[in-house]
This record gives structure tokens, C-alpha cells and sequence, in this order.
DNA sequence: GCCGCCTATCGCTGGATGTGATTGCCGCCT
DNA sequence: AGGCGGCAATCACATCCAGCGATAGGCGGC
């Protein structure tokens, strides 16, 4: 039993058919009927049940079939584990919330940019769950997200403390004026938005009802809309002056029980952690001191 | 690359040499000399430094080794995971602490043959630092160990809650007796034994100085020490009674926060799982309840 | 300078791997 | 019912590469 032998496995299971596979492989039909075989008789084991309309996976092969994905996997991990020699380069896929990614990242991915030439970075927006999901998956190398988290394939750092703040239009005064209108409509991100709940949270323990909700996919467009007087939106406050200028909105502080809110940096344990990556981490953690909050 | 290369270019490193691999894997030198080519080549990097009285790693060979490893291991564990059709077979290494084996494994391990013959059983013992150590090192597939154990990469699941006793010579009445005795001496099974360090601990706390050590082991020799008057011990106090006669030792009850120990069976969490573990465990959670301690 | 130990290289061979054609099975459509 | 399309199994054949044995060449110790 060999990786290839197993990619072959793999590829016939996943499309259902020998045929497809041969297909995907650049292969022929018979010989693809031929490697299972053989696997087959190396493992004396069925892994495919033969139909007419192509093969279904034994409960043998769903055994298999999780190992054959993991060798796979580990194989192109260990090819790029030996060509980093050290020098960041090659390609560095991570994810970010989009507030942090406007906040703490610009900068840090200018300065990158410039020092690391030789590396294509690929920085993917979502929330913490699309994120974190991604990270499993392998497809991004880690992510900024916000805490907490807790799964135990993944490796958390605390790398920038964020105080949430309430954006309110420039008419609201004061937090007991926000809490007391009607129909109080909060601008978020997106469903998922991992402030969006929190946002939520807050206004619903101070016996806030009958929300309504808006989605923006951009932070300019939520800026926007709450400065134009449409509702108030939850977001880390040092957004506002490096970022946005002063004055369009209202900043109300909250207690630091519900304004404090930790982003983290987190990846899958077990996977390599690229040079690209580890000189990602070393800029993000001298980030400029101006964009730290008061 | 594929995963006979790497076994290949794992047996070079593990001996340092073409010559010795090639004999350790049954052919000849220039076969391991192709191969590795061909794997550097594959690769676009150099995996060895050849000098006159062998080869040695290079960085990048060094970062490819971990994944060989790796990748035969998991063949390794692919095979068997098809071959497990879910009645228990094959072999079963798993491992206990002495205590644990005599007080709790001992009704569960002839149960277990009896009920799966096809099983071959091997109990090792040793200390929870040991066990944990064979199971990281995939050498067995589980341990029950003295708790508490915090490892990113071991699954624990508590099995037993064990009370802990001091055992004295019958002539100590009370506690107080032993801990005003001088150059008391205490009998433990081995040097790194859990119960050694917390015997240790609860006598240092209660002021007792110049400590003299026995090791003896087997629990049969600790015993027989004990009652003959040589020294004191610490063990579950569940063995006095249904392992040993009572009477020939006294046994002197601890307060809770001392006495009590958990017993947890730990097993790495990236390992599969075996019908015969499965099975093991199923009958260990529904141990007799003679066994458990008043 | 020779010997022992090591790796590199070469030509050869056999078996594993891939190819193309054919067969036979099953379900679907006509 | 019969033909058709999609599928896997099988076979004979071609190809290729892994493995073999022999030899060359480098290096250090005796």
C-alpha cells in the first residue's frame, strides 16, 4: 500500500466510479479497476461495492478512506515543509476579520509586502466561524479571530486586546437615549458577525425589543449609514480616528465587561507552520503603536 | 514522492548510511543511492550530506523526516483500521499502574479473554510518567494513569476514583503516631511512582524530616515491608480486603483533599481506536462493584 | 601505498504499471 | 422485448522503472 495507490482509492471514492476517476486522474478505466484490485488483495479486504451504475464504499473502505485524505495531506505538507528553507516565500494564505483586518493589518501587510517580496500573501475576510472552519480545512494557514475559542485541533494566541465601542449618530447623547428608542435598527457586518451577536446581547439585557437589523458587507458602508443617522452599530473603537474621522458619529464607551473583546490568532495544531507565516507573526506582534488603542 | 520513498529515505537517516539501509531493507546499496536521487531530485533539494564514513541530514532533510515517520505511521494505522471490522482481534496493548491493575484490571482482564479469544492481551505496567511516554509514543494504545494529566495531544476519560489510605505496621494507632516517628521510612513500588510524590508531600506538610526511602517491586513485597514494621505506604485503600487480608496492616484513613485520586485512562487523540480497545473499555466502565470502595 | 568503507554510476532484466480492445452486466428508454 | 448507454472486469500487449550486480572513485586509517 503506497500514496498512490491510496490517491487512486481516494479519487474513485469520492467520484463514485472508476471511470470518473480514470478521468480525473489522466488514466485509463482498466487501470484503475486493476490498482483497487490490488489494493484490494494487499489489504484482503473489499473496499468497493460494485454496482451498476458505478461502486459505493464498503464499510472497510470508509474506513480507509480517512487515511488515504490525511496521507495525501501530509505528503504536500511535507513538500513544502522541506523547500522552506528558512526565507519566507512561496504563498501564505491566512484570514482575518474584516475590523481587523482594517485596524491592526494594513499596515503590517504593507510592511510585509515590502520586506518579504518573495511571498504571495492571500488575506480572506469572514467571520469567526467561516474562519476558523477554513483553518480546519486546511485551506488558510491560520487566522485573526475573535475570542474566545476553544477546539482542540487548534492552537489560540491572544495578539491584540480590541475595547468595543457603541456607534451611535452624532443625535444620540448619551447610551440611556440608545437604549430607550423604538425600533432601533443595528447596522452589522454580516449574519454571522461575531459583534453582531454581542451587539445584541447587550441591547437585549438592557430590555431593549423589537430590533431591526441591517447588513452592510463593508465597514465604509456601516460607517456610512449609522454617521447618516439610520441606527447604531458595535465596533472596536480605535476604528474611529485612524481609520474614519472624527465627529460623523458618536463614540459611547461600555462598561470593560462588555467592551473588552481579545483577538486571536489561530491555526490547526498539527500543521506546519511555514517561514511565511512565522515572519507574518513576528511583524504583527510589533505592530505600530499607533493603531493601539487609548 | 511517495510513501516508499520516504521509508527508504527514513531508514538512510535513522542509520546514516546507504550501505546499512540497504541492508536493513533487503537490497542493495545502489538501489538506496537511486532513490534518494530520485527523491532530491523530486524534490529540488538536497536531503543528505554524503562525506566518507556515511551521509547526514541536511536542514531540509531534517524538516522531511518528521512527515516520513509520520506517513508510515499512519499507513500502519490505515491497515489496521481496515482490517477492524469491528469484532475484536488482533492485539491489544494497553497499560496500568500496578495499583490499578491489581485492584480493578485483574476481573476485567478474564472477563475480556474470555469474551473476545481472538484478542492477544499485553498489560504492561509502570509509572503514569512512563505510560503516558509509550503512549505518545503510539507503543501502546491506551494507559490508565494516576491523574491529574494535561497533554494537548491525549484524550483522558475518567475511569476510577480511588481513596487513597496510609498503610503503618499495625502497631501505629494514629496518624499523629506516624508523623512524630522518627527516621520514618516509606515503601514505594519505584522511583517515579505517583503515590511516592504525594506520600512525600502529605508527610513533608505535617513537618516530618529525614525521610528514608524503600523501593521494592512488586505490591505483594510493599505489603509484607509494611506489616512486618519496616515502613509506612500510601495505596488505594480498596486493596486492603479484596487483594490482601485485612488485619496485618493498619490502615489509617486520609481527609478527602489528600486521599482522593483520580484514575483516568488516557490514549492519544489522533490514534484510531481499536474494536478491541472499544471493547476493553466497555467492560472496564461496568466494573464489578465488589471492586469499588466503600 | 594499500586496504576498508563509503557513495556514484552504468547496463541489464523482470515485474509492476499503464494501454486499448473486448466482454458482460444492469437499468433505462423506446 | 429489444436496443442502447454507462459501467466494471479481463486480457494481451507495450512501456517503464525499480532493483540488481559490477565497477569506479573518494576518503581516512593502518
Amino acid at each position: 500500500m503506497d500514496a498512490s495507490d491510496l490517491r487512486v482509492f481516494a479519487a474513485v471514492a469520492r467520484l463514485g466510479g472508476m471511470n470518473r476517476a480514470a478521468a480525473e486522474l489522466n488514466t485509463v478505466q482498466s487501470n484503475v479497476t486493476a490498482r483497487i484490485r490490488h489494493l484490494e488483495d494487499l489489504l484482503k479486504a473489499t473496499l468497493f461495492e460494485r454496482h451498476s451504475r458505478g461502486v459505493a464504499l464498503t464499510a472497510a473502505g470508509r474506513r480507509l478512506l480517512p487515511y488515504a485524505e490525511r496521507v495525501a495531506q501530509l505528503l504536500d505538507e511535507a513538500r513544502r515543509a522541506v523547500r522552506d528553507d528558512g526565507r519566507p516565500k512561496g504563498e501564505l494564505a491566512i484570514g482575518s476579520l474584516e475590523t481587523t483586518a482594517a485596524l491592526r493589518l494594513t499596515p503590517v501587510l504593507t510592511a510585509y509586502a515590502r520586506a518579504w517580496p518573495e511571498v504571495d500573501v492571500a488575506l480572506r475576510t469572514g467571520t469567526t466561524q467561516e474562519l476558523i472552519h477554513e483553518v480546519l480545512a486546511r485551506r488558510l494557514e491560520g487566522a485573526f479571530v475573535c475570542g474566545p475559542v476553544e477546539h482542540p485541533d487548534l492552537e489560540e494566541t491572544m495578539v491584540y486586546r480590541e475595547e468595543l465601542a457603541l456607534l451611535t449618530p452624532p443625535s444620540m447623547r448619551s447610551l440611556d437615549q440608545v437604549f430607550a428608542a423604538r425600533d432601533l435598527k443595528i447596522v452589522v457586518l454580516r449574519a454571522g458577525c461575531s459583534y453582531r451577536q454581542r451587539l445584541e446581547e447587550i441591547l437585549v439585557r438592557r430590555g431593549v425589543v423589537g430590533l431591526r437589523r441591517l447588513e452592510f458587507g463593508t465597514l465604509e458602508a456601516i460607517f456610512g449609514c449609522v454617521a447618516a443617522g439610520l441606527g447604531v452599530t458595535l465596533l472596536p473603537r480605535a476604528l474611529i480616528g485612524p481609520v474614519w474621522g472624527k465627529g460623523r458619529v458618536r463614540v459611547h464607551q461600555l462598561p470593560a465587561k462588555e467592551g473588552r473583546v481579545a483577538t486571536l490568532f489561530v491555526r490547526r495544531r498539527d500543521a506546519f507552520v511555514s517561514s511565511a507565516l512565522d515572519a507574518f507573526l513576528e511583524l504583527a506582534r510589533r505592530s505600530p503603536p499607533r493603531a493601539a488603542p487609548a
